[in-house]
DNA sequence: TGAATATATTTCAAGCTTGAAGCATTTTCA
DNA sequence: TGAAAATGCTTCAAGCTTGAAATATATTCA
């Protein structure tokens, strides 16, 4: 049997998928990585920024476990960082009125000014990254990760299935 | 100025590539932690799973800083991940024989056997998880990909120059 | 009502990851 | 040649992340 052949059994039939999974993971993570120490050196880290970044998309405030669901972290992980940024006043949590088991995480305005700010740069790195790309093929690749993002939801809606 | 202008300075200039940047984050994390939750099922993990793939794909067997290179983790990393296969006797490790500082990791035949293993199922779980998209979509995404990571790798060169 | 269950959050130990410092070996070049 | 620089690898401390257990509050329904 060949090495071509090893994994898939039958000739020809070659892991596509498993290299276009690469392929993203690779992307996605080298991306990531210069995200990570851009910030870095501007005395910010990714996890705090992603949190900020969520806060300012809901300018309503936002659940501890909204924050998990939303960022893919786990819940304790949220804690850490929330209570770290709350330390330095850049969001504030709130008990809510209606549910005493919830806080609700807002950013403060010095939050917002440091958020925008640091934004700024994201916006401009994530744009020097992209230059590569045109217009008709950043649309494109948008779209085909909507395909992507709906065959992966799909796909736990049957594992779940099997559990019950 | 509206919340739409705040951050583009002009109104109608969406951060087309943020959004574009976040869904491919979103498409990689979420695959990435049900590979890792499955990995973990059968007592695997996903660094150990990674190490043993390239060393798969490099039959010849690969330097500590090469396997670095390649999975995108620092070598300290890589030293920990290696130590620890070794240990289990699914890597083996021998010095260079042309340079003293080298050393050549490969895969031992039961560490062969125990990623055939787990990469049966990988290639299964990716398989699953992309079913949603035909092949046209899948090859088109695949291309895309690449074009994004030529643009990646130009901006890097674009930042070197701006040090020197 | 009130017991059982569900939900929101925090705590904590274990493992992962990094980047800097250090050591050993090799290469460069005056 | 041999000093300086580069390269390969390991160690280690600091920070990140997770998932399970603990705590507190809400909801369900007999």
């Amino acid at each position: 049997m060949s090495i071509r052949e090893k994994h898939d059994g039958q000739v020809g039939v070659d892991r596509v998928n498993v290299r276009l999974w690469l392929r993203l993971l690779s992307c996605s993570t080298v991306i990531e990585k210069r995200v990570r120490r851009r910030l870095s050196e501007r005395g910010a880290t990714l996890p705090r920024f992603d949190v900020m970044a969520t806060l300012d998309r809901n300018p309503d405030g936002l659940t501890m476990s909204a924050l998990s669901r939303l960022l893919l972290v786990s819940n304790g992980n949220v804690t850490a960082v929330v209570q770290a940024l709350s330390k330095e006043r850049l969001v504030q949590m709130e008990p809510s009125p209606t549910d005493g088991r919830v806080s609700i995480v807002r950013l403060t305005e010095q939050g917002q000014a440091s958020f925008d700010d640091l934004a700024q740069g994201h916006h401009r790195w994530i744009d020097a990254m992209f230059k590569g790309m045109d217009k008709k093929e950043s649309e494109q690749l948008f779209a085909l990760l909507g395909v992507l993002k709906a065959s992966i939801a799909d796909e736990m809606v049957e594992e779940n299935e099997l559990e019950s």
